[in-house]
Order: C-alpha cells, then structure tokens, then sequence
DNA sequence: GGCTCACATTCACTCAGGTTAATGTGATGA
DNA sequence: TCATCACATTAACCTGAGTGAATGTGAGCC
C-alpha cells in the first residue's frame, strides 16, 4: 500500500527505483483508523507524520465553543505533519483508512541525502498551499451553493486523482455536518443547498454516496477550473 | 539586501556561511517596483521567482466579474513563485518594494546541491500553508470586527518578524479597498467596522498609518495566537 | 417489535453584512 | 483657484444565511 505514497510523490517529479525504495521503506509504520478517529493527536504520534494510504481523512481547527473549521481533505497518498505547537488543528479520519506513520527524524535523514524526494514534498507543500487558496477564495467570494459545488469538483478531482473511482457516482462518507464544516455554512443552509442542487439536476449527496449525471455540468456552474491541482511543468 | 532572504531562511534552521553566499548570489538580480503595480505576471517573469526585499505586497485572485480575493500578505523576506498556470492569480505590490528575481531553474540546481537550503524552503512553504489556514478559520468562522483585528495582528506580528519596526504604530500601506478585498467584506463594511474598533480604542487606522495603543488587548480580542508564525523546533 | 442514535429535513424568525448612492476629504496638478 | 482622482464616510434599505426548534428517517441493537 505504500506504493500510493510512491505513486503520488512520482506525479511532482521523476523519482529512482532507489529513491522510490526508500520511500516505501520509510512508510512500513502503518495501522488501520476506524472512521471518525482523530489520529495523530495528543498522544505519542505529535512527533510524526503520516500519509493516508487508504480512505478520506480532514483537518480542522476547533474553538473553545467547539465551532469547527475544516481546513481540508486528505485523499489516499497525502501526507500530512503532526502540528504539536497548534494544538487546535486535528487531523482525523472520515471513513476507515489505512495510515503510515514515518518518524520526522527519520524523514529529515532521506531529505538531506535525497535532494529530489525533497523537492517533491516540497512540490507537495506548494500543492496543498494552491488548494488552501482555493479554499479561501471559495468561502471569500462564492454563494452557498457554488461553494458546496465546487467543493464536491475538488473532492471528485483530488479522489479520481489518487485512482478512486468516481465516474458518474462513488461513496463519499461525508455527512452534511462535516460539509458545513469545510464551507463555514450551517446544517441547516448544507440541507437548503443540496435538495437546490439535486432539484437542479448538477449532484445528489445521499446516504454517503454521490451522484453526478454531468460532471461537465457541475463544474461550470462551480467555475471549478482544475488547473491549479494539475502539476505545473516546471518549478 | 539580499541579507533579508538569507536571514528568513536562517529562521527556519542553521545555514553554513557557503549556504549563505549561495542565497545572496542567487538574488542579485533586484529591481525596484512603484506602489500598486503588477509583479510576475504577463511578461518574462513568469518563469521566475522573488523575493520581497522591502515593502509589502499581497498575493490575489482577480474573477472574470472584476471581484478580487487577496490570499495573503508578502512581508520583506518573503519568497514567491510565479504560477504561470494559474493566470487568474497575480502578486502585486502595496507600497514601493525591492524585488530579487530567482531563475527557477538556477534554484533548482541550488536544491538538488545544498539539502539544507531547500529543507528551509519546504518550511517556508509550510509556514505559508500555516497561515492560509488560519486565514480560511478566520474569514470562515469569525465576525467582520474580530476578523479585521485578527488580520491587522497577524500583520504586524509578522511585519514585525522581518525587522519591521511596528511597535506601536507605523506606516500600513493598506487602503479600505484592500483590507476588504482580503477578509471578504465589503468596503462600506470595513469601514464602519475600523470606526468601531476605533471608538473601542483597539487600532486606529487612518490615512495609510496604524497606531495600536494595547496590543494584548487587541490579540486578545481578536483571539490571536501566534504559535502558528512561530517556527515549530523541529520538522 | 420498539428503542436509540445520528443525521436529515422543514419552518419561522432574526440579523450580520451587502448594496446603492450621496457626500466628504485631502492630495495632486494644470 | 478650481478640477480631478482616489479613498473614506454615512445613511437607507435589502437579503443570504444563521438560529432554534420541531419532526422525519433509517440503521443498529436489545
């Protein structure tokens, strides 16, 4: 499983047999998380770092009152630090998912003798950075319901991206109060939306599981454009 | 000045004297650019990267419709690429500023040489990650006041961080018209909400100039913490 | 079957912040 | 001295989305 990992850091920049080796090495630490876990946190594993092998995972801030902010997914091959100087982010998972845990000295060791596996995660970095203002400009600047369009494009992107497969409907275990939580809306105007959207014929979120007749369809009425999670040539 | 790059990079982890002179060599090529015009966009620069050596710039994504989103502050010792793919995205200045240009492939080849400048370069992309996030949890869940003061905290906190003297007040190039663009309100709402928190005696903001007479208060008010521009000891 | 739990749905009401538009203000410059 | 420009300010009105609360729906379990 750990070839997801391989796979996804391969997309940032052609990698040796060695250097893939030693990645697939780095990552034998894995453990299966029941959905609605919180990994990562609060306990030994703050010093590591983790790549979601299997399953959907997200990250988020709580506040005192408990308000959450979901600051983004994690689709099979992300990696993701352990933030133990911000105790409010959390990382946790969706549904079950297979995870690997490397150890951040470890991985310090492979960067400064494997220049390249280092500007592939630093690609990576620059990659959640492009989907972090996306995300900004979708809460700053879209209505409810493009919002929850073009989040439901980038989540069907990113996962076909990582070869789940999508095409036309696929199970998304993301229930209405976790989507409310990624776009800063309520409940309440979540449900409001999605019986809009599925009167309208662009998607049906149901029981977990997700329905698109014309993807086509869905992100130009998102203005999704998926420039920004393809790879740039260069840099 | 140059020394501004080398000595944000520093902050992210021990660089040797030869490490040093290779940043210094590799800025050389600066130029000066006039208050509120276009950097890296539209013309041969797009193939490169910079550094902002002195003033402040922001980062913004322009919609067909005219509507601008500001996704982030660039601070002297900042670095930034050029996205050549993501043409809606462009860098522009606020004040007079001192750019270096980066050719991506001479930084490359520094990469691949030197693992510690570009684990420094990693970090500095995760600490722009950090922020991003933080400015989504604050355009997402927080009231137009706290969201105003937050932003003008995390300014100064890191305007501060690169040698800027703030303590108290100083120049804010940073009109109405800005500020909203970043935090997603509206100017009309801006205003009205800098005229409160000026009545309440947290920041005043007037004629391109802040004076913040009780910074822990306005932290305070406005929940900021720092942790997250500080630098984590390890990874 | 009936109990519980976790979500989803719907309704009535409220409000933060948007919109439009008029007016003010100060810097620049012919 | 007056014109212009770029912002800032204020007011009146509107609306998208939040809140609270009641009700529905299915899955799992005893």
């Amino acid at each position: 499983m750990a070839v997801r990992f391989v796979r996804k850091l391969e997309k940032y920049g052609r990698l040796s047999k060695t250097e893939c080796q030693v990645i697939v090495d780095v990552s034998q630490n894995t453990r299966k998380i029941a959905a609605r876990k919180s990994i990562l946190h609060e306990d030994e594993n703050s010093q590591k770092s983790c790549v979601i092998l299997s399953g959907l995972a997200c990250r988020y801030k709580i506040f005192e009152d408990g308000a959450r902010q979901i600051v983004g997914f994690l689709v099979p091959g992300d990696f993701c630090e352990g933030y133990a100087h911000q105790p409010e982010y959390h990382l946790g998972t969706l549904s079950q998912c297979l995870i690997a845990y490397l150890d951040n000295d470890a991985l310090a060791g492979i960067m400064d003798e494997y220049p390249r596996i280092s500007r592939n995660l630093w690609r990576t970095s620059k990659a959640e950075a492009a989907v972090l203002r996306e995300w900004l400009v979708n809460i700053g600047r879209r209505p409810a319901d493009k919002r929850v369009a073009y989040l439901i494009c980038e989540l069907c992107t990113r996962l076909d991206g990582s070869d789940v497969d999508v095409a036309g409907g696929c199970a998304l275990p993301v229930s209405q109060i976790e989507l409310a939580d990624a776009t800063a809306l309520s409940t309440v105007h979540i449900n409001r939306v999605l019986s809009r959207l599925r009167d309208n014929k662009l998607v049906t979120l149901q029981r977990r599981s997700i329905t698109i007749k014309d993807l086509g369809r869905l992100k130009a009425y998102a203005q999704f454009q998926d420039a920004y999670l393809q790879l740039p040539k260069s840099a």
